[in-house]
RNA sequence: GCCGCCUUGGUCAAGAGGUUAAGACGCAGCCCUCUCACGGCUGAAUCAUGGGUUCGAUUCCCGUAGGCGGUACCA
């Protein structure tokens, strides 16, 4: 039979048999309902949220169901590897909680399924690319670069469809004498599908023929059929995106396909291929995209590896997010039902969420950096100082070693990390590490600088202010005998007791009791805006309380 | 150009053939208050558009526009 000479001609390797792959790779041994998801990064050594969002699904998927989440390196575009990316791609997806349970890893594969690296698994692409030329479902084709480039040229000028696909596949039909003669003649070739698929321009009235597939995010997608004689097999004996697909997911025994919505159009492609190679589909989830607002444009786009540096994972963790805050921020643009169910569970961890592919949205969400830092406050709320301590240590360590004597006296930090974090009402100053490090700098002498003027209202007394304040300063003094004093300064000096007296009747007074605190702030902490005062007093300890007063006293003078 | 997906306030969004069209972030104001933060209250702000179907449509259907994506021997 001319087809499965055709076959040997074109692979004279040795090659394992389809079968002998089948039982290779065994249907998974998995609880009723456990879901097995992969992440197919290529390896360019750039993650950006966008990477993270996806992973987050196929990872809550699988670790929900009691399934397995396995990494796969996409890499059948050698001039995208980039060298060290591996390591990039899950130490970057570790921070975030992301840890897979199988697949490629730093020190080789884990896992009964692989090879995890599509550029080794060569020979098993090759096999069921053999075996669909043997049926006649695929073909050698020897069409150059121009060659091509003019059939595109005639098809735009015939307004068709463009593409390799009925008479316009040339080599679809050759017999084996001219694909012999192509090979004597040393012509390159790649193997594409012999679509069984209705050009679009052939099915007149009735419209092309339609498929069907449920998708787990938009429901029954209802598409075009595919006609083109998409390439599967490159000149280089490696496969195309669209074949390593179908063979590695069905090999590895994927039950959920979690991608980005630009697979959306090539979908019908691989459900012929499905098809043609005799297998089920796995559960489709295109997922809808991160998107931002282009500066330049001003328009919404898709986040790019080039364009938007800062929203690389890289960038996050520099600016030292917490992983958990980011976590939750994605569970919110991912679950539409999240927050409300945080709300609900407020000191329940993430996991504990049940996440569903139904509650996804279809369209795609615009990043927003507000909403992140909200939900931070949050999140940095319910971890404790210790750990917010070794949290921030780690990242100074990495990002800012230029903070690493911060972390010298622990207690001291400690104690400055959980002020005002246990009152029933606690405070939520917190954010990411670089911001937090700015809001707690005026703790430490070296950081410290006055930043804000004295009140315009008490700007004058500035001295007396201070020079009494220190004279009656009793560092054991309760908030209350401490607030007692200040009183005391104010009035004195004609200042209000009480910014309502002051409100009231302002001729009869220079300011209020606010205004005279204010500058006992400013010469404290350099700043008109703080924390309770006394409280941050009670934590610097005397001696610095003193010297900073002092020091403005001599400075005001 | 062609093909596909998407479209509720500035952002994320719930929602149903009849609702005063939830909630969150952000924004404004007020309250609390020695400042800020927290918290509370109030407010401004949304169903892209045209045409059907219907007693009634933001919701269903068709068209249009806009956004996004694809149109590779990239993924």
């Amino acid at each position: 039979m001319d087809q499965k000479k055709l076959a040997d001609l074109l692979f004279s390797e040795e090659l394992k048999t389809p079968e002998e792959y089948e039982a290779m790779y065994p249907l998974r041994n998995l609880p009723e309902g456990a879901m097995v998801t992969r992440l197919g990064p290529s390896p360019t050594g750039f993650m950006h949220l966008g990477n993270l969002y996806g992973a987050f699904v196929d990872e809550r998927l699988a670790h929900q169901s009691g399934g397995v989440f396995f990494l796969r390196i996409e890499d059948t575009d050698d001039k995208r590897f980039v060298e060290g990316a591996v390591e990039v791609i899950i130490s970057s997806l570790d921070f975030f909680g992301i840890r897979f349970d199988e697949g490629a890893g730093l020190s080789g594969d884990r896992g009964a399924y692989g090879d995890y690296t599509q550029s080794r698994r060569g020979p098993i692409y090759r096999t069921f690319v053999k075996k669909l030329v043997e049926e006649g479902k695929a073909y050698p084709c020897f069409l150059t670069e121009e060659e091509i480039g003019q059939i595109r040229a005639r098809q735009e000028a015939e307004k068709v469809t463009p593409g390799i696909w009925g008479e316009y596949a040339v080599c679809r039909d050759w017999s084996l004498d001219q694909v012999k003669a192509a090979l004597d003649a040393g012509k390159p070739f790649v193997i594409r599908l012999k679509s069984d698929g209705v050009p679009a321009e052939r099915c007149g009235e009735a419209g092309p023929r339609k498929i069907r597939v449920k998708d787990a995010v938009r429901g029954t997608l209802e598409m075009p059929e595919n006609f083109m004689d998409t390439v599967i097999l490159k000149q280089t004996g490696i496969p195309t995106y669209h074949f390593a697909h179908v063979v590695d997911d069905h090999l590895m025994r994927t039950t959920h396909v979690v991608r980005g919505a630009e697979w959306l159009p090539s979908l019908p492609i691989h459900v012929e291929l499905f098809e043609k190679l005799g297998w089920d589909l796995p559960v489709y989830c295109h997922t809808a995209q991160l998107m931002k607002i282009d500066e330049e444009t001003g328009k919404k786009r898709k986040l790019s590896k080039r364009k938007d540096p800062e929203l690389s994972l890289t960038y996050y963790r520099s600016q030292g997010y917490h992983p958990e805050a980011v976590r939750e921020y994605l569970l919110t643009i991912l679950n539409s039902n999240y927050e409300e169910w945080r709300a609900a569970n407020p000191d329940a961890p993430a996991e504990d969420f049940p996440f569903t592919t139904g509650k996804m949205s279809s369209s795609g969400a615009l990043f927003d950096l507000n909403k992140l830092n909200d939900i931070s406050k949050d999140v940095l709320l319910r971890i404790p100082a210790e750990d917010l301590y070794e949290f921030l240590k780690d990242w100074s360590r990495d990002y800012a070693p230029e903070y690493s004597h911060l972390f010298d006296d622990r207690d001291y930090l400690v104690k400055i990390l959980d002020l005002g974090r246990h009152d029933k009402k606690p405070r939520k100053d917190l954010v990411y590490a670089r911001q937090i490090i700015r809001f707690i700098s005026y703790f430490f002498d070296d950081l410290f600088q006055p930043e804000d003027p004295m009140p315009e209202e008490a700007a004058a007394d500035a001295r007396e202010i201070l020079s009494r304040y220190l004279a009656s300063y009793d560092h054991s003094d309760d908030s209350g005998e401490w607030f007692g004093k200040i009183r005391q300064i104010a009035v004195d000096l004609g200042y209000a007791a009480k910014p309502k007296d002051f409100k009231k009747h302002p001729e009869e007074y220079k300011g209020h009791v606010g205004h005279v605190s204010t500058v006992i702030r400013i010469a404290l902490m350099g700043r008109a805006q703080s924390p309770d005062v006394w409280t941050i007093q009670q934590i610097m300890g005397e001696e610095r309380t003193r010297a900073r007063i002092q020091a403005r006293l001599d400075q005001e003078a």
